[in-house]
DNA sequence: TGATAAACGAGACGGTACGTCGTGTCTTTGT
DNA sequence: ACAAAGACACGACGTACCGTCTCGTTTATCA
């Protein structure tokens, strides 16, 4: 690990644990309320009553902030929801499986309270490479690789082609929903995910 | 229809039409060379030659003129890529066909000149609702549009179930490519694409 | 007389009148409702339903409109007030003439139609030599004249010293009205000219 | 007292002097190199190194800070000069104490490092009676309180006539000065004030 | 347990860009 | 041809945030 010149490395261990949760609580309200847009750094500081640099000190930027916010706000919601295994369920049915996934998807995107931030962040990642592959690695990798143990126990039991790169295959389960969801390519629905599974599952050419 | 109080709505007629050339132009340039970030309308107007209320007087927003800008890029090159065949080609062989479009579309997404400007479009539609519609409405969904078409044709041909509806079949295609583009799911390429449409096409379960 | 290089020199004679008048009503108006200030260009041309070139063929300056403006106006309230010769009058009595005339000064400088303009333009003349000049010589000199010879005609009459310069001794009633007016050191009465005038004529020393 | 609602009162205590002092001679010194009129906020914060918001962090227009700089300036002015004697000489002759006062105020009002400033807070007090009020009573009162000393001590010794008001008396010396450096009414010399000594303290009218 | 060093809140600072307003010029469209 | 209308290039306005930099004031190890 290496230590910038300039950066004089801020002890961690006399970091003010109610300050974070302070700043996560007011950057998280503020997106929410105002969108990413009308959040500004010294915005966020008012509210979580804090100083700017205590910001600086820690963040590099407004969207690391967030970042780091929304994860927290993830894994706090996980714990939550009981910490039950990270993993989509196999029940032996495919479609019914991933089915069932998808629409816990759908119900996610259409909660106000994971909307705001995550639309926010997924936007400052298209247009900031660094942000974007942050994002992509540390939030959504981690739930694309379900998918591919899923799919790649569907091989096992024979019901996907051994042929098939789980990779790829996942992107019909959630490429269409989330350009959907960020373009308003169309609208989202349970009844739409079912279309896809069934769809992508069976093929678009006659059998 | 009405007309807002504050704005006196200016004579299109009296509009320079070398000022707006030169802001497009500035414009598409200054996001390539610089980002989305560090394009600001003052330097827009500077490069441009323009004072800034030219800008303001005739668009509302950065996004605004950048959306314009874009559009009119992509008309200019549809005009000069030969004219009119706004359509898939179609042999006979709908993967073919599939496969050459999208080979384009890699081609395109790779080449700097529309990658930036569509890039932070695509950032500010997520963001900005009121500017993701419009991208959708005026950019996307005439392409879009295209595939439907090519799909309809294939059902006629039998290459294609039926029931399948055209506008979610699309999406297999477009939607895992955008995905890979905007949020760095995954490398482009022609070998990918190919895929894209093998899979769908034939579905991921066994025959 | 010389035409600048650059100016065409517009034809007098097909000037219009109407559009001149309109001009001059809009910017006394404007400068007695919102101060010199807040007086545009703009705003008189609008005012006057005129467009901003009228003016700006014919006048140099905001101020060069106003102080024509100003001129018209006490030349019209003058050929109003009976024409009478523009004198001081001369009864005989030099502090009684004095006194009425200064009376009647104060009356006009209280007057808010002749304050705010001649105020603006006074002010405008501090800071532009140009202006200050002009108003001068058009407005205050005319005036200062009449003084003279009063003044003089008083030295023919024994009642002043005849070596005493009736330029500087005018200034003993003009100039402190003037800069209580102007500067604000001091409240305006008849009262207070009436002690100017008995000051100035015997002095201060004891006799 | 009552804190004005949206002016959230800045803390003077962190207030940095440095840039204070860079303000004031930034802006005296852009007032007379190009004139009040072309002085700008931003011309004053760009020369003196200084953001614009720190400018008017302080202060509340160009015409504030101008006043301000003055002030200081002639502060320091008279520090420099030798300090105390903020007061008319009184040799015990009045007329040759006044003649030599108004000699040095003829001395400054043609030294171009106070004329420009100086003109300039005189015109925009013309307009602004605000700054008109101020620029009496922080910088006109304090001298003209001088003359009333003078004029009172005379008066004990027998040399002023008892019943003359020195506050009305001392315009006399005063206001035909002032009237001419603002007003372009007449040009200045040691002869014209020494002029108006005499006519004064002797009256108009023979003895 | 008191000293001391850091992180902290507060917010002033030098900057950049914002979106608006007015200037003086230039162009278009009626008369 | 002049006038109205108003678009234009320009430049300053006053505001909002940026990210950096002091200021005292907690706070929380270690001496």
């Amino acid at each position: 690990m290496v230590t910038q010149p300039g950066k004089p490395a801020p002890d961690t261990t006399r970091r003010s644990e109610r300050s974070r949760r302070a700043i996560y609580d007011a950057a998280l309200a503020l997106v929410a309320e105002a969108g990413y847009r009308r959040t500004t750094v010294e915005g966020i500081a008012a509210r979580a009553g804090v100083g700017k640099q205590t910001i600086y000190r820690w963040w590099e930027s407004k969207a690391d902030v967030l970042l780091e916010a929304f994860l927290d706000l993830t894994s706090r919601a996980a714990r939550e929801a009981g910490g039950e295994p990270y993993a989509i369920p196999d029940t032996g049915d495919l479609a019914a499986d991933l089915k069932a996934v998808l629409r816990a998807t759908v119900d996610q995107l259409t909660d106000p309270r994971f909307d705001a931030p995550s639309r926010a962040l997924a936007a400052e990642g298209v247009v900031d490479e660094e942000v974007g592959r942050r994002f992509m690695t540390q939030l959504l990798e981690p739930n694309l690789q379900l998918y591919v143990d899923r799919l790649r126990a569907a091989q096992r039991a024979g019901q996907v082609r051994p042929e098939v790169d789980p990779r790829i295959a996942l992107e019909f389960f959630v490429s269409p929903l989330a350009q959907r969801w960020l373009q308003y390519t169309g609208p989202i629905s349970y009844e739409y995910t079912d279309t896809l599974v069934d769809y992508a599952l069976y093929g678009l050419a006659p059998r």
